[in-house]
DNA sequence: CATGAATGAGCGTTCATTCAT
DNA sequence: CATGAATGAACGCTCATTCAT
């Protein structure tokens, strides 16, 4: 028995029906079938529907989270902490287009709205956040970036980057890595002063 | 007569009650009762929910739309049109609470999908996304803007404003006149060559 | 309109099933297709299971108790009101074994159980208890009746008669009206000084 | 050895269990961690639920069987051996109420009406049950007892402790030894001649 | 045209029971 | 013998849609 690990199965199969077919689209049912377990099962492992989806966010949340820490250059200057991330994400997100349409549909899902408030209250906090908030602000303090609240800056950072990452992703344009770069500094111009 | 009371009340019933709680957080019946019709009688105007939702994301697109048109700067320079069309849609969504939320939603799920690819393939087309295309287009042809597809730019252009007015609608920021303005200019750097 | 046909039809048949087969025997959709009606049109009427079986008992309750009024000796010894009710109680509920059985599992259950502590603490009371309660109380008052608390004179009074109404209806004896009538005395000499 | 330890356990677990949340609160999951067994392992002592509940049901019989055999005044009157038999059914019962709440909702159910009807029908008959109804039959006979079916005189005999018992369970009235020994007598006005 | 009662497929979830280990 | 993960039928309930009035 090489695939035992019915909780991995059941998750992947959750991400791959609810980034196709949202959440309401993907029926217990289905994720059961797609896993190859009964319907049961699933409740051995998550509590409800509800708890599953949470889960399977927060573990979406945690790879990102250290694919970011990863190779995070501590010591460069503020730029090159920003593009980092920018960058990384940009890559992440075009390799792994479930992942990355799980987690939209999530963000502008109730329980989205709810964990975000969490996290800007501080309730919940991932170093990968920390990392770049501290870059920002350095940024901000140094008279590098705009003088804007962090979270502008955030949204001059990544809001190009959710809307284009979902146009690869739905094949109205293709990104490449040069075009990815260049993005990115575009991104770098919008914040730097 | 097309546009009759009842259509238009329902889909304000339609638009309040699914910006508020999601597609599946507002049944037909809800919506009937908050527009003051029976739940039948939405099916003379609606062939079925799909179509009530598909028929008012197309009102709100064409609202923002001729909004868009309106106090369009059409002689001024690339910089003047860019900004125009970026600012009028922060503060049309920060005044629109509802509108934006809705159209968040559908184009995050399926519908939405389908509806951007017809779009993309000319199969619509709507005056003022000639317009600002057109400015765009003018601006790389006369390398005022950076070389990058139409696309590009717009995800340059629109990517942080999603970000913002849904951060603003939460109530995680507060975007008031001036910082809608900065903001606009910070988005023009990014495009600008 | 407030009882109409399939509102009845319902009850009805949540009565008989319920009544042969228990609560937990007696799904909806049996419940449905015994009413002749489909599963979701139980839920016009009764918002959930536990509700339509809780206005079941209540609807029995209130035919009994107005059984009870009718017919009942107000100026008559407490002998006479003692003896009016309990055989009259037996007589319903000998004709009636549908609603005895189902009465009698719904205060066997927690529904009961709550349903009986409201009506102690006086938060419910219905005219006949009042009447019998009455009774019994100037019984104990002039000492007709032995020196009880009301509950215990209950307890003999109704005690026999729940017993020998479900040894009938399952057919373990017969209680004809003479049987009836001396079963009746026999309580009384029980509670009698 | 047929009563191993863990079929003790089991058997007090489904007690607990099912006098406090009725049959179908009482999940075999829930039982077999009460006992502190495996979930499978309850179908090594009990080929399904329902036997389970038989046998408990069984069991308890036989132990309310043996109190009675204790002390039974077999020598002594019809009306001391009435009384033995009353009073210790009190007993047992307020000192028991997890056995009391589990036999009222086993006799209530589906179970019980065809234990019964087994009983009556000869092919089950305890000691107990025997040596009551030789003091009934006797006082029929001698006209010590009013001249009814002996299942009649037993119905006079315990349906005031039943329902009693319950209330006191409940907490609607507290029964000490004083007023257990006055209702019995009460009892017995019932049923002597 | 409008109604709203009725429908019934489909949902998330529970739990008695089985069986490979 | 004991385990407990797995099963899957069955439950209570929702809601988009229909149609007799």
């Amino acid at each position: 028995m090489r695939y035992t690990d019915k909780r991995c199965d059941i998750m992947e199969a959750a991400l791959e029906l609810i980034a196709e077919h949202g959440f309401h689209g993907a029926p217990m049912s289905d994720i059961a079938e797609k896993a190859g377990v009964a319907a049961g099962t699933i409740y051995r492992y998550f509590e409800s529907k509800d708890i599953l989806i949470n889960e399977l966010n927060q573990e979406l949340e945690t790879i990102v989270s250290s694919l970011l820490l990863e190779e995070f250059p501590e010591g460069g200057t503020v730029q090159e902490r920003f593009c980092h991330v920018v960058r990384a994400l940009f890559r992440y997100f075009i390799d792994h287009p479930l992942q990355f349409r799980f987690m939209e549909q999530y963000s502008y899902s109730p329980y989205g709205v709810s964990r975000r408030r969490d996290k800007l209250l501080g309730i919940r906090g991932d170093a990968d956040r920390q990392l770049f908030r501290m870059a920002i602000e350095e940024g901000v303090a140094e008279a590098t970036l705009k003088n804007f609240p962090v979270m502008v800056l955030c949204g001059l950072a990544f809001g190009p980057m959710v809307s284009l990452v979902r146009d690869h992703i739905l094949g109205f344009i293709h990104l490449d890595d040069v075009l990815i770069d260049r993005i990115t500094e575009a991104c770098w111009d919008a914040v730097k002063r």
